[in-house]
DNA sequence: ATTCTTATTGCACCCAGTTGCAATAATAGC
DNA sequence: GCTATTATTGCAACTGGGTGCAATAAGAAT
C-alpha cells in the first residue's frame, strides 16, 4: 500500500476520509461506483460530506492511486494495483469483464493513418451483452 | 423532411417546440450540443422549458429523427439524414471530424471471439488531438 | 504538549439533466 | 367552428456531481 507513501511524499495529508476511501477501494479489489463508495463511507462516518469524497477520488486519481473509468452511463473506480485495462459491463445482468489494454490499438492505428487524429483509449467502459445473456435472449 | 410525417404516423403531435427544434437541427446540418439547442430555442421562444427540450430530443432520438452521440464529456445531436458515424473532437481546437461507421469492427470482433461479449459501437465520440494541433504541440 | 501553518473539510450553493403532476393545447369527431 | 380527449407542456422539485469559502485539523516546529 505505497499509496499512503505516495501521498505523504507529495506533502499531502493522511486524513481519515482518505484512509477510509483508499482502504475500501484497495480491499474490495473490484470495480466500485461513486455511489457504492459514498454509501460505504457514510455507513462508517456519516459526517463526511459527499464533496469530500468526490475530491478525494479526484486526488487519488491524479496521483494514480486509483483509476477512474467513465462512459456515458457509468463511472467506476478501481485500485491502481490492478493495472490499466478496459471494462465490459453486461447491460442485462451487470456482469463486468476486464479486457486487455491494447484492445483499441487497431482503431488508434486506423484513426492515425486516415485522419492524422491522435486518440488514446484509456479505461473505456463498454455496455453490451455477455455470452450468457446473449444466448438467453436468443 | 419526412420526420414530421414519421411523428404524425405514430400519433405524435406536431407542437411548436418540436417544429422549432427539428428545423434547427435539420437546417444546421451540423453537430449541436444540448446547450446550443437550448439557447437557440430560448432565443426564439423564451417560455419553452428546458425539460421540454430534453424530452423532445429524447423523443426525436427514439424515433430516429436525430442521432445522439455521447461520451463522458460531451453529448452532441445531429440530423438522421447525415447517417450513422462516429466523431472525433480535437481537445485543443475543438475541430470535429466524422468517421466511418465500421471503425470499431475489429474491436467488436475481438470482444466476440475472446469473451463472447456483444458490444455495438454506435455514435461514439472520441477526444484527442487533430493533426494540426498534434504537430503544433510537437 | 502547545502552537502555528496551511491542507483539508463541511457547508451551502451551483449546474446539467430528469421526473411527477396538474395545466394546457393539438387534433379527431362532430 | 366547437368540443372532447389525451398527448404534451411548464413548473417545481430532485439527482449526481462540482465549487468557493470560512472553519477545522494534520502534522511540523518548538
Amino acid at each position: 500500500m505505497s499509496c499512503f507513501a505516495t501521498l505523504k511524499g507529495k506533502g499531502l495529508r493522511l486524513t481519515q476520509p482518505r484512509r477510509v476511501i483508499l482502504d475500501f477501494i484497495h480491499d474490495k479489489g473490484d470495480h466500485l461506483t461513486a455511489e457504492e463508495i459514498i454509501n460505504y463511507v457514510h455507513g462508517k462516518f456519516p459526517r463526511v460530506n459527499k464533496s469530500t469524497i468526490y475530491r478525494t477520488l479526484e486526488l487519488l486519481e491524479k496521483n494514480e492511486c486509483v483509476f477512474k473509468s467513465e462512459s456515458m452511463d457509468r463511472t467506476i473506480y478501481h485500485h491502481a494495483e490492478e493495472g490499466h485495462h478496459h471494462h465490459m459491463v453486461c447491460s442485462k445482468c451487470g456482469k463486468t469483464i476486464d479486457c486487455e489494454e491494447d484492445l483499441f490499438a487497431p482503431v488508434e492505428r486506423s484513426l492515425g493513418e486516415k485522419y492524422g487524429f491522435n486518440v488514446d483509449f484509456k479505461h473505456v467502459v463498454m455496455s453490451g451483452l455477455c455470452e450468457r445473456c446473449k444466448n438467453l435472449t436468443g
